[in-house]
DNA sequence: CCTGTAAACTTGTATATACATGTTTCTCCT
DNA sequence: AGGAGAAACATGTATATACAAGTTTACAGG
């Protein structure tokens, strides 16, 4: 076993329930019988339910068992930290990536700051066009540690830069500080995307993080209006 | 002891991180350390820290020990299930709330959807405008179930609802599902707030349920263009 | 002095037990 | 028949132990 146990029943029980194979609202079964069921503890039970529900896949009510929530609904969120390419595959919707502009610059003042970099580091700057069925609605500035990623062709940024990232070069992601805000359509949104009267712009600003809290990426992904959207599930935190 | 030791562990160093007792990056003492210091088990003490990583406070690096994060950019959001009060408070802005409209209605298809409603159901309607600094810039509209909510007084929205009904009524608020997108501005948005010429409206949607997974409330929360701001912290989920 | 390895840390996983507390069901007494 | 209460079952909390695996430190040998 190289997995870990509590990882599989929760993939297996998150399968299940994202392919609709256990209905919204159906109950799992307890986790004693869960626990038999996988020949093992209930603790570890425990902790696949408990990512379960922080993931929104169910509902746990004291002394009833643990509720199916409806996950249709969230599948094709910008939630998370989930890529564009690994987002329109799972759509079905026609998309290509223009690569125009992949560079080794030096940080200026602000890239300074989001990357907490200093101006004799070497920064890629990745600038990146996303047609959605022969639109050119999305603009996705990307910039990153060169220290971290030695080198970078179009080819990888054409296809995902996080599988590179990833499965090449082993980076392990682990969080981010996401903020979304509207701004003016500056002259580049206006150059290289299909506006289409649209006078502002939604900007998704990404601090990107791997497990041993170094920050290594700064993204801005910035929408036409109309062809933003946000869908997210939310646990209130007393 | 009516207070769970764990959540009692984590609220205390999530204090003294949000005011900056420990500076980010400095790191916390072991989990052995920590459970002497409580006086509590290891087990106990990695509750509090999952916590504590999960709602972006530390970083656990394994071998290694947790490490502070900053919290300070995350300290504003309109995250989670923060209420607009809630947020005001922590803010030093000045802030008004005008309520327009209470009242009890049948709900229409739309509605019906949103809340799962049959057209039978009765539903409280709230209409109210938010004014910060001076200006009209967000439209509320709450719906909630007539089932839950027996009464509603203008005082009450006037203040919290959300402090209402989880003090006063007992309503366990647990969960929710939120969109964000951009809609064009209605005649409603147009005569009710400071619309400034702005031409969108960037709309939060809001379904949310209580401990028991029973849907309760849907809300659209309409905000200015320039005056919204959506600040999260993610962690990526395999 | 440098290097390699072992020891002493750290966090991660898995399991067991005991008891607390909320929900449902059934049974027995009125 | 109806209601009270006990029993059975659900999840929640707290604790203990053992071992796995990553990181740092210290020490011994070259």
């Amino acid at each position: 076993m190289k997995t870990n146990k509590f990882i599989a029943v929760y993939h297996e029980w998150a399968d299940m329930i994202n392919t609709g194979e256990i209905a919204p609202l159906s109950k799992l079964p307890s986790e004693n019988e869960l626990a038999q069921k996988h020949e093992t503890s209930r603790e570890t039970i425990r902790k696949a339910l408990q990512m379960l529900a922080e993931n929104g896949y169910i509902q746990k009510i004291r002394g009833k068992g643990s509720v199916v929530l409806d996950v249709s609904k969230l599948s094709f969120p910008v939630s998370g930290l989930v890529s564009f390419q690994e987002l329109a595959k799972s759509m079905g919707k026609e998309t290509r990536t223009i690569v125009h502009e992949i560079q080794v610059v030096k940080p200026d003042e602000r890239l300074q700051q989001s990357l907490h970099a200093k101006c004799s580091d070497e920064v890629w700057k990745v600038l990146r066009v996303r047609e959605i069925e022969g639109e050119k609605v999305i603009l996705d500035k990307d910039f990153f540690m060169r220290s971290f990623v030695p080198s970078l062709t179009k080819e990888i940024c054409e296809g995902s830069i996080y599988e590179y990232l990833e499965n090449d070069l082993g980076l392990p992601i682990s969080f981010a500080k996401k903020e979304i805000v509207v701004e003016e359509a500056t002259e580049e949104d206006k150059s290289v995307l299909d506006l289409d009267g649209f006078t502002h712009i939604v900007v998704v600003k990404n601090t990107v993080y791997l497990e041993d809290a170094s920050l290594f990426q700064y993204t801005e992904s910035r929408h036409r209006l109309d062809k933003f959207r946000f869908v997210d599930f939310a646990r209130r935190r007393s």
